[in-house]
DNA sequence: CGTCCACGTCTAC
DNA sequence: TAGACCTGGACGG
């Protein structure tokens, strides 16, 4: 579930479905490297928020105001899911054991996703353009003369310290709805030459959001019938996976979709 | 069977 | 700037 959409989904289903339960223990899945996630307290209950592509787990003690934060991320593959015990998925990696009888797993295929107790939101990472817009462009304009903004924009785009929740969908969304910027001239250029960028930065999430997520597999699916069907995830995806888009790949391996107007242009330094 | 690919970071030459 | 970290689905022979 992982670009900034995903990540605010997974938050919201968390606050719908445990902010009222009565949580005991956690246990880790073995064959995960994570560190083992304590809880201080013997009953809490669990509430979420995301900020970009970071999401805190927060355990509220049951007996005082005390809150633990668990800085999370969720790689390719990680989401939350609502199970009954004994029916936790094959790779719930971290389980949230309720006294009801069910349990909130993270469930993360690859294992790309990590956590770490005790920590909110990474100082490395920039504002959520979705929410902390106004930051957002200010963290922008103030470091457009820093090296990160002479790579192309389409690269710039995924830089998590100035576009925080940007993944390699919404890179391609945002800059195909700009037909005449060019993806391969340099951030700097492209932002004082379109500003609208910044703007997208914000419309793109949002609108995948409202969609219930761009998602791109159904196994990755706790938001239910809540999901983009088929017509609507059509409004969202547009060029990225979409038959006669070019791709290429980038100086990080990831695959690059574009129209294909700007194939002679495609010149990575 | 095998090879390629996937919504993301990380760290090590 | 490669790779490493992982599983599994799609697709080819």
């Amino acid at each position: 579930m992982p670009e900034l959409a995903e990540l605010k989904l997974t938050a919201q289903f968390i606050n719908e479905n445990a902010g009222n339960l009565k949580f005991t223990n956690i246990e880790k899945n073995p064959v995960h490297k994570g560190a083992e996630v304590i809880s201080p307290f013997k009953k809490f209950k669990i509430t979420s928020k995301s900020r970009g592509k970071e999401l805190v787990l927060y355990l509220h003690d049951a007996e005082s105001s005390d809150v633990l934060p668990i800085r999370m991320t969720m790689g390719m593959s990680g989401h939350f899911r609502m199970t009954n015990t004994g029916g936790e998925d094959k790779h719930a990696h971290l389980k949230f054991y309720n006294t009801d009888g069910t349990v909130l797993s993270f469930v993360d295929v690859r294992r790309f996703g990590k956590w770490k107790q005790g920590f909110e939101w990474s100082d490395n990472r920039g504002p959520d353009p979705t929410v902390e817009y106004d930051e957002f462009v200010e963290n922008i304009k103030s470091n457009l003369h820093k090296i990160a903004f002479d790579k192309p924009i389409m690269e710039a785009l995924m830089n998590q310290q100035y576009f925080n929740g940007i993944g390699n969908y919404l890179r391609a969304e945002i800059l195909y709805r700009l037909p005449h910027v060019n993806p391969f001239i340099s951030a700097r250029d492209a932002i004082q030459q379109e500003p609208k960028i910044l703007e997208l930065c914000k419309a793109i999430p949002d609108l995948a959001f409202m969609l219930g997520g761009g998602r791109i597999k159904s196994w990755e699916n706790p938001l239910g019938e809540m999901a983009a069907t088929p017509e609507t995830r059509r409004d969202l995806f547009q060029c990225y996976n979409r038959k006669g888009m070019s791709t290429i790949k980038d100086r990080n391996g990831r695959r690059f979709w574009f129209d294909p107007k700007w194939n002679s242009e495609r010149i990575l330094n």
